[in-house]
DNA sequence: TTGTATGCGTTATCAC
DNA sequence: GTGATAACGCATACAA
């Protein structure tokens, strides 16, 4: 409401004095500085953020990204906890966040949208579909605009990315199954074109390899992180091998509806068969039975990430690379030694 | 980085021309305005939010405030869902949002930040601490800021909230119980504060009233929507009043920390005891028992409470008034008759 | 140490 | 229909 005028005018200066007054800098009069700042405060002054950025090109926001289908991303239960830190280490560090919600303007891309707003640099978590926009990335990736994602491989002057080291996350969780004498085991895996899923999947062979054991295409099957499609592919996978013993479910979410499945259908985990997630989400606690899975530092991930990015904005020449956060093995209720150990 | 002023130059005319034509003012020349819109697209121009707002005063930016306990908000799965609707209708009506995360500012409050970020409005979700801060709620109630809050009862002239009817929740699940069968039962309720508190707390007095039983404030304890807490309040709650058959705790998650301690202590769900819950998150269905529990409506809350601040920014002699969201209970797996019933 | 002048990118009020 | 011009609130180069 008040602005830097009234405090000159009611201080008898000019607006560039209150200006450098209120801004600390040291080329003025100790006395008039004291005059101002008073002033300011009877009048309950707060700088206009908006004129300031349209000055100095710095908006201290970050622009925020979700994947465009309905509802991921704020009901993702792992991107949440991700967002939880960067909004604890972006607010510390000055910053506020900027959700991109309006996206029904015709030709806008994320680059439009980030100068549109004026917003300092990009985080971007996008699921799915939203990775497949590739023309719009690529334009991000040269426009210059510091901008980190998560799980998304983005290469640029002023791009990175943050992801959990998912190949030794997924070869840990077979190699432990494999100490527990299975021979027999299967991967619900994520999609065939991420390089998260392709990760894991690769994490899982190479446990399976290490151990001697033969990759067996037919026990590899897709659920694109999703509960329903993971019930049917683990329903496929055990009629056509009813001689597996365990299953890697690469997200909790699919690993929780592989068991209801499984449950179903009359299998007994982990008695009959051994359930692994993947994430450390809430409810892999929860569930009965509780979740063995690999945890994925979520919070880290999004600390990590954020701070790759605001080094990014107040570095110009600063070039980031990515940053792989390692996985834990969290081992509870779903998973035993098999029952026909030989 | 393109602006105005080079398509005005590309274009052959005043930037008063270029800036009319590409915001369809009727009366500029058909040729002219498909030049100018030619060239813009050329250019891959678009407008700058940030200069705009300055001079209209509307940014188009809805400004978000969370609880100030740390990790609320985002981590609290009731208000994620209130905000996923906020994210879709908001964004279809062509605003942004803005999650004000910077707090650190020595003497901001609502009402100043507001004004320092020129947000068009305010949501407001505070939870536990953060209803405290009544001075800053007076101002800002006072400040003209058009503002609406979730379960907040904000009285100003530009101020609402939206809530769920809590009294009829409450009583809705009570007067199932005592159908049931149930005669002594119990309330783990929220805290001594709130109004949602309170009328859940009134709700389940209503009900017990209505069936001609008696009102027994032993029955009464506060769990403070924490597991932790509730877990504790339970435990005291059985070992003084081991003739009690029915249990409502005023949240899930209270009601799933309930159950945990009931089993931990020898309890089973529901045939020594039944649990009913309060808001229907995910883990209500999935938690073994699952969940009888009052269903909040959290999507409509949000997309109510978006639309109301929405239409009070856009109309200023609009005067919102309180959106209440009726409950619906959904009866599942963690309530049946009393076991030892007369 | 302070004031003047200019500009950031846009919209709005006038004349013409 | 169109073009100057001012204004939004602030920061800053330059003069004084």
């Amino acid at each position: 409401m008040s602005s830097i005028k009234e405090i000159a005018k009611k201080a008898g200066v000019s607006v560039s004095t209150v200006s450098r007054a209120l801004n600390n800098y040291t080329d003025v009069n100790q006395n008039t500085r004291k005059k101002i700042i008073q002033i300011a405060q009877e009048l309950n002054y707060f700088p206009s953020a908006v004129a300031r950025s349209l000055v100095t090109k710095r908006s201290y926001t970050i622009g925020l990204f979700f994947g465009d289908q309905v509802n991921s991303g704020f009901d993702h239960p792992f991107f949440l906890e991700v967002l939880s830190a960067v909004r604890k280490v972006a607010g510390d560090a000055g910053y506020d966040l900027l959700i991109f919600t309006n996206l029904h303007k015709k030709k806008a891309t994320y680059t439009t949208l980030c100068r549109e707003r004026g917003v300092d640099g990009l985080f971007l978590i996008l699921t799915g579909d939203g990775k497949r926009k590739n023309e719009q990335l690529i334009e991000l990736q040269e426009s210059g605009i510091p901008c980190v994602a998560i799980d998304l491989p983005l290469d640029g002057e002023r791009c990175s990315y943050v992801e959990s080291n998912n190949f030794l996350g997924a070869k840990k969780a077979v190699s432990y199954l494999i100490k527990l004498g299975h021979r027999k085991i299967a991967l619900i895996g994520g999609d065939e074109v991420g390089k998260v899923s392709f990760d894991r999947l690769n994490g899982y062979r190479a446990a399976l390899i290490e151990a001697g054991l033969e990759y067996d295409p037919q026990l590899v099957r897709y659920g694109c992180y999703s509960a329903d499609q993971a019930k049917e592919a683990t329903e496929a996978l055990v009629s056509e091998n009813r001689d597996v013993t365990a299953i890697l479910a690469v997200s909790d979410v699919m690993a929780i509806g592989a068991i209801q499945r499984l449950t179903e259908l009359g299998w007994s985990v982990p008695d009959d068969i051994s359930v692994v997630g993947f994430d450390d989400i809430r409810e892999a606690s929860t569930n009965k039975p509780s979740l063995t899975t690999v945890r994925q530092c979520k919070y880290e991930m999004g600390s990590e990430a954020i701070r790759l990015l605001m080094k990014t904005i107040e570095d110009v020449s600063y070039r980031p690379s990515p940053v792989v956060i390692p996985c834990e093995l969290i081992v509870r209720d779903s998973t035993a030694p098999p029952r026909f150990q030989k």
